[in-house]
DNA sequence: CTAGCGTGTTGAACCGCTTCGACAACCCGA
DNA sequence: TCGGGTTGTCGAAGCGGTTCAACACGCTAG
């Protein structure tokens, strides 16, 4: 393995001046600095990972921890993944995996300073991991909104916001019996945050609007779709509007509708709330609002490579939702 | 932080009997041994992942890298990556997570002394990744079947066989035209070497069985699946058994054949290649090839694991397919 | 009684890099 | 001409571990 040392001698300068020409935290003279990137060339030349981390105490890694359990919905999970490994590369880092579930992973990779910072995704409304990253020296980012989220930073789509302006769409294209059919049971059951913002979004919207909503769980499965299709035609039978949040679930509630001879974008307008390539990958082109994960996994490493730069304080930003209208979108029985 | 010779100064021994607590690589006498280990506890000391790194010449940590473009078959890949940590994590490694298509990345980890070992996945026949690889000095195992392995361990179901398998089971159950729905057209452009091998497996035992077989690309979408069973339906009209091998694909596969009012499980014998969980959540339990990933992934994790520890000499594990027999297979027309 | 051995512990070198303080060389204005 | 500031380079002290050679000690065997 060539090291620094190696370099220098090959350049015929000392060590330290390797070292200023490659952090340039120290002026070099160009005569030197091209011996020296010669010298780096020609033997091929990579600084030692752990021997920087030890000497600088940066290790160049960010941790990321990611629910990598089989579940509703892994291709938007991938989204958010990925955002956060190329931005996370934009900045000279790379990622660490760690699952939802190693909750001693935190502590492993933070007290023993294999991180310079760490995001989080999935963060439901009291999780236990928000203490501990709390406490680590390291800052985190966490994707999603904890009850308390203990002076960390957090970003998130505003569902709240989508909420609103899902009803709201749907109130200006003339429904007035909507409804909205969301995560699995067991989504709810655990208090994952955006869930009930949504909710709350949508039932604020609805009351000023003199609007009804009917609420369906609904399991990522053909049967669970077809179980909470059936439940609301059967118990709000006046609904011709609804709002669909849970990608996994979306084709198989578009195909019941199908099937019960509901024809949606003419019969029934569906909102969805999801990543616009799902939107796009059903039967017909949904009327959608996004949710930009690649996005919010981008946004969450600026934030996170701000606060490891200066001491900015924590922050919490919700991005703004986007609705566009497509072919699932019909006028309702009081459009004008 | 605290370091080691904290611990030391507590315990009232020298930092070497520290590291020998904590590697068991020298006997240390039970009360010393006590002393050390409360010690650590008290500080809740955590050894430097980088220090360590540099004196040992083992980081604990292993790059996976992972094919993170939204594509075609993302649960796929989620669960191969869930195998690779979770079974990393029975190894005491971590992962660091690159993407496909980071090809300076592999030569920065490993350059760099970054992980200790390498997997990759979704290795395509001529892979420009297999050669940066080959000349590092950490081991690597592929997921997947290069055309040259240069040295390299790889693991992959057993394509060939699994194309054998699934016409040995068409026949038997009296099927004598049968056709394959295979990968996106840009897969089998990228002669990305399971397409190819499911093929080949499968003409082999189709042509020793005297039955013909008909090949349709198929991309991912619900237009694709119309286009390619729209096709096959015209071209190869006696068709009566459908390998899928397109996870993405198969629901709209299904979804057409009956809206061409076909009955899969009837008039039409399907066999999936894809995880169990993944056949389990059609309209109907199908019939299946699994393909383990998880499975995989892990066995990745052990080869590389392997090679590590001793010197093992490079080897290619091709796990066996099985078959599970569901709802959508049918007699065929020769059924006796 | 001593040589020889095994066991448990230690001191110190070393891993490869960053960074601080020092310094030589040069240029400026007084 | 000289004091004082820049600019470019260097030496050496860490950073926090691992590991090797050495050694102290108590035993056993000769």
């Amino acid at each position: 393995m060539t090291t620094i040392d190696d370099v220098a001698k090959a350049a015929g300068v000392s060590t330290s001046t390797v070292s200023y020409v490659l952090s340039g935290k120290r002026t070099i003279s160009a005569p030197t600095r091209a011996r020296v990137e010669r010298a780096i060339e020609k033997l091929g030349y990579r600084p030692h990972a752990g021997a920087r981390a030890l000497a600088s105490a940066r290790t160049n890694v960010i941790a990321l921890m990611a629910p990598l359990r089989v579940g509703v919905n892994v291709p938007v999970i991938m989204q958010f993944v990925a955002g956060v490994v190329t931005r996370a590369r934009d900045f000279e880092h790379d990622v660490l995996l760690l699952t939802q579930d190693d909750v001693g992973g935190l502590d492993r990779v933070t007290s023993g300073s294999m991180v310079d910072a760490l995001v989080m995704m999935d963060i439901e409304a009291d999780d236990p991991r928000v203490p501990v990253v709390a406490a680590a020296r390291q800052p985190t980012v966490l994707i999603g909104l904890p009850q308390d989220p203990e002076g960390l930073s957090c970003v998130d789509l505003d569902f709240e916001a989508a909420g609103r302006v899902a009803v709201r769409h749907l109130v200006r294209t003339g429904h007035t019996d909507v409804a909205l059919i969301g995560s699995p049971p067991e989504v709810l059951r655990r208090h994952t945050s955006y869930a009930e913002r949504l909710m709350r979004g949508l039932r604020d919207q609805a009351r000023g609007a003199g609007v009804t909503v009917t609420v369906e769980a609904c399991d990522a499965t053909p049967a669970g779709a077809v179980q909470a299709v059936d439940t609301l035609l059967a118990t709000a039978p006046d609904t011709t509007g609804i709002i669909v949040h849970n990608e996994a679930a979306l084709p198989h509630v578009l195909a019941r509708l199908a099937e019960r001879g509901v024809t949606v974008g003419t019969d029934m307008s569906v909102v969805a709330v999801c990543p616009t390539d799902v939107a796009l990958a059903q039967r017909i082109p949904m009327t959608s609002i996004d949710l930009p994960a690649e996005d919010i996994g981008k946004v969450a490493v600026d934030m996170v490579m701000a606060r490891l730069g200066g001491d900015q304080p924590s922050e919490t930003r919700l991005l703004a939702p986007v609705l566009t209208e497509r072919e699932s979108s019909a006028p309702g029985p009081a459009a004008s």
